[in-house]
RNA sequence: GGUGGAGUGGCCGAGAGGCGAGGCAACGGACUGCAAAUCCGUCUACACGGGUUCGAAUCCCGUCUCCACCUCCA
C-alpha cells in the first residue's frame, strides 16, 4: 500500500515517494502575523498536521517547517495606524497564532523560521538570481529588485497558466519593471513612509525582502535545495507558490517535489474576510465548542474540499464527536485503562488515498457502533479491543481525547474540580437512589431535575448512575 | 479573457460507471419506573437538458448557478 497525494503541479494524485527513504521534508506556508487568526487560517495548519501525523504513523522521520512572515506591507500599515512598532504588533499576533495552534493540538513545527531572521539568506539568493540573469535592479532608482519573469520560460508551470494569457495588470505605475508581471524580490526602503527599523542593508541599498523570496530562502535553508512536500492554502498557488518555484529553480534548485493545497472554510459561500466581523476568530468559535470538537469538524471534511462554516454544522460535529468520546469513556469504565491497538486496514487505505479523512472517519464510526454493541452485549474483552482501535485511529487524526494535550486545553476533565463536584453530586445521587428504591419517582425525578438545572446530566446504567456536564448550548 | 474548483437526501458531508460512506436530525421498535445512553429498523439524493452504455450521481456534449486566483498595495 502506498500513500498517494494530490500534487498541484501534476493536477493529479501521485504515489508519494520521498527523496530519501524513511525521511520526509515538509514546508508549509504559515501566516503573515498582521491580525488575529480565524478558523480558516487554522484549518490549513490542522490539515497539514494530519499529513504529518500520518507520515509519522508510517514510521517516517518528518522535518516539518512552517514559517512566520513578520515583516510586510500590511504589518507596517497596521502598526503605523496603531502607533506602535511593527515588531510589537507582529509579536503579539504571533502569540495569538501560537495559542490557536496549540488549542487545536497542532504539533509545533520542527523549526518555525521568521522572515526577519533570514535576511542574509534572502540577500544571497537574490544575488544568485541577478548573477544568473533572472533578476534585475529597478530602473527607477527605487532600490527595488525584480524577478524577470520573461527570463524563465517555465514560469506559470505550477498553476498551468501561460504568461501571455494572464490578465494584463492595470498597473499605472510599473515602477521600473521590465514587465508588469515581474515581482519584487527586494523592496527598497521608502524613507518618507517606512520606519528605519524595517530596512536592512543589502548590495542594492537598504530595504526589505519581498514576500515570495522569504519562503524560497527559508525552505532551502532548513530542508535543502530539494525537498519533498510544499503546502499551503489554495490562494497561495498563485502568485506565491508559482513565484517561489520560479525563483528557486532559476537559482538552480530542484525545490519541492509535491505541492499540496488545502481548500477554504467559507461563510455565506465566500472566502472568509474581515468584513464578516469577529465571529469566526478562533477564540470566538471556542466559546461554542471545545477545541477538540473544532478540530473534529475540520478533520471530518477532506482537505481539498471547501467547507461552508456554520455553527449548526459545528454543533453537529461536536455531537458526533461526543458519541465517540462517550464510547471510549464507557469502554474505559468497563474494562479499565485502554491501550492503542493496530489501525484497521480500511482506515489506513482511506488515509493513504490522499488523506481521505472522511472515509477514515467512517471506519472509526463503524468501530464505535461495533464497540457499543459489544458493550451492550457485555463482551468487555471485545469492546476493549475495539476501543483500542478507535484510540489508535483518533491518535492519527490528533483527536484522541486521552491525549494529555486536550486536558490542558480546557478539556472536560480537570481532576481536582471534577473530584469536588463528584463528591457533591454523589450525595444527591445517593438520595435519588434511595427514592428510587422506594419507588418514590417524584422525589427521584426532582433530584435529577435539580442536577439538570445545574447543568449536570444523569444517566442510569447497569453499573449505576453516571453523571456528566451537559454539553448543550 | 486565462487558470482551478464546486452544485448530492431535512441538514452537514463522502464517493466517481453496477452492490445507497459516515454523521446530525426525524420517525418506529427493543431496553428503561420515566428518561438518557445504546442497539435494530425506516424515510427523503445526486443543478438542468440531451447523449453513450445492458446499466450513469459517476463518462461525453450543451446550459445555468456559485466560488477562488490572475504579479507589493488593488
Amino acid at each position: 500500500m502506498t500513500l498517494r497525494l494530490h500534487d498541484t503541479a501534476a493536477s493529479a494524485v501521485r504515489d508519494f515517494v520521498p527523496l530519501e527513504a524513511g525521511r520526509v521534508g515538509i514546508y508549509v506556508c504559515g501566516l503573515t502575523v498582521q491580525s488575529e487568526p480565524h478558523v480558516g487560517h487554522v484549518r490549513s495548519a490542522v490539515n497539514f498536521d494530519v499529513l504529518r501525523r500520518w507520515l509519522l504513523a508510517q514510521g517516517l522521520q518528518v522535518t516539518f517547517i512552517r514559517n512566520i512572515t513578520d515583516i510586510d506591507d500590511k504589518i507596517l500599515i497596521k502598526s503605523a495606524e496603531q502607533a506602535r512598532p511593527w515588531y510589537n504588533l507582529a509579536y503579539e499576533m504571533r502569540r495569538e497564532l501560537d495559542k490557536a495552534y496549540d488549542a487545536l493540538n497542532v504539533m509545533p513545527p520542527t523549526y518555525e523560521p521568521m522572515a526577519t531572521g533570514h535576511i542574509p539568506e534572502m540577500v544571497e539568493l537574490i544575488g544568485t538570481l541577478i548573477a544568473r540573469g533572472h533578476a534585475y535592479e529597478a530602473a527607477d532608482g527605487s532600490g527595488d529588485v525584480y524577478f524577470d519573469v520573461r527570463s524563465w520560460p517555465s514560469y506559470g508551470e505550477l498553476t498551468h497558466q501561460s504568461v501571455d494569457d494572464m490578465e494584463a495588470a492595470e498597473d499605472a505605475d510599473p515602477r521600473g519593471k521590465r514587465d508588469p508581471r515581474d515581482f519584487a524580490l527586494w523592496k527598497g526602503w521608502k524613507k518618507e513612509t517606512e520606519p528605519a527599523t524595517a530596512a536592512w542593508p543589502s548590495p542594492w541599498g537598504p530595504g526589505r525582502p519581498g514576500w515570495h523570496i522569504e519562503c524560497s530562502a527559508m525552505a532551502s535553508k532548513y530542508l535543502g535545495n530539494a525537498f519533498d512536500i510544499h503546502g499551503g492554502g489554495v490562494d497561495l498557488r498563485f502568485p506565491h507558490h508559482e513565484n517561489e518555484q520560479a525563483q528557486s529553480r532559476a537559482a538552480g534548485q530542484p525545490f519541492a517535489s509535491y505541492w499540496l493545497h488545502n481548500a477554504w472554510i467559507t461563510t455565506a459561500g465566500e472566502k472568509m474576510s474581515k468584513s464578516l466581523g469577529n465571529s469566526l476568530l478562533v477564540p470566538e468559535v471556542l466559546k461554542r465548542v471545545r477545541p477538540i470538537e473544532l478540530r473534529y469538524y475540520m478533520v471530518a471534511a477532506h482537505y481539498r474540499s471547501s467547507v461552508e462554516f456554520s455553527f449548526e454544522a459545528l454543533d453537529e460535529a461536536a455531537a458526533a464527536f461526543r458519541r465517540v468520546e462517550s464510547f471510549l469513556d464507557r469502554a474505559g469504565a468497563a474494562t479499565g485503562p485502554l491501550s492503542m491497538t493496530d489501525l484497521p486496514a480500511a482506515f489506513a487505505e482511506a488515509m493513504d488515498d490522499d488523506l481521505g479523512t472522511p472515509a477514515a472517519m467512517a471506519v472509526m464510526h463503524n468501530a464505535v457502533r461495533e464497540g457499543n454493541a459489544q458493550l451492550a452485549a457485555g463482551d468487555t474483552e471485545a469492546a476493549a479491543g475495539t476501543a483500542g482501535r478507535v484510540h489508535a485511529m483518533l491518535d492519527v487524526l490528533g483527536l484522541d481525547p486521552a491525549d494529555p494535550h486536550w486536558a490542558e486545553q480546557g478539556g472536560r476533565s480537570d481532576g481536582r474540580l471534577e473530584h469536588a463536584v463528584d463528591v457533591l453530586v454523589r450525595g444527591l445521587l445517593d438520595q435519588r437512589a434511595q427514592a428510587r428504591a422506594a419507588k418514590d419517582w417524584p422525589t427521584a425525578d426532582a433530584l435529577r431535575d435539580r442536577l439538570a438545572a445545574a447543568g449536570i446530566e444523569v444517566e442510569d446504567t447497569p453499573e449505576g448512575p453516571r453523571w456528566s456536564v451537559a454539553e448543550t448550548h
